[in-house]
DNA sequence: CAGAATCCGTTAGGATACTG
DNA sequence: CAGTATCCTAACGGATTCTG
């Protein structure tokens, strides 16, 4: 009933930046599978098959082609070890992957209060 | 060179939940549109004809469809004004829609640096 | 104005098999 | 292990037309 932080409202032209901005974030970052493998590659899960079987449901094949886009944007880096026989692939995290780490957070604390919501608390 | 926060990292426990959460938000938030059509509500673009407008590139049939998916998971809420003629209809957001402010602000602030990288500042 | 209905092309992405 | 190659389907979403 009491409404103390009543008025969250854009204005036109910040809507119009607001809408842009956030198509641009989207289209780096949206999709099914983007975000979740740069969790699993900032936890520590740096190679093909472990990331495979970290995160549940994605195809080898849809996993590669994320991994090239994710590189094409500087949010993971690809790196062999062509010293070690076998040769090792590492994907690792940049330095600009830790610019996600706000969008993560957020994304993941609405997305648990989200689903609190919605399975009754 | 400095390495001040180097440490960013998610034990295996979190990034299991991580996983889980953002994935969550995305289902929901996620796609083309959903944000966009949030934005343009909270900025007061009302009008299912408005909001077409608004969001460049949007169809009918989509800004229908998404409207409802929005709606059911009570991120705007549809009124209609049967006593004006004729009818009006207007999206409005909810207290709910509020939870978003921080994803909208997070998304929206990573959207315009990226921008500025891959433009070249 | 506020959509629904229809049609249809594109794409994301799953399944499976295969390779160096 | 680290992928690639093929095939295939479901979903996304654009264009157009129609309606109360």
């Amino acid at each position: 009933m009491g409404n103390k932080e009543q008025k969250w409202a854009y204005s036109e032209p910040e809507c119009i930046k607001r809408l842009l901005s956030v198509e641009d974030a989207m289209y780096v970052i949206g999709g099914k599978w983007k975000l979740k493998i740069v969790i699993a590659v900032v936890t520590g899960h740096n190679r093909f098959n472990e990331l495979q079987r970290t995160i549940k449901g994605i195809s080898a094949r849809v996993l590669s082609n994320e991994l090239k886009d994710l590189e094409e944007n500087g949010l993971i880096q690809r790196v062999v070890h062509s010293d070690r026989m076998p040769v090792v692939v590492e994907y690792i995290k940049t330095e600009y992957t830790k610019t996600l780490k706000d969008v993560l957070d957020t994304l993941g604390d609405w997305g648990i209060k989200h689903k609190k919501k919605i399975t009754g608390k």
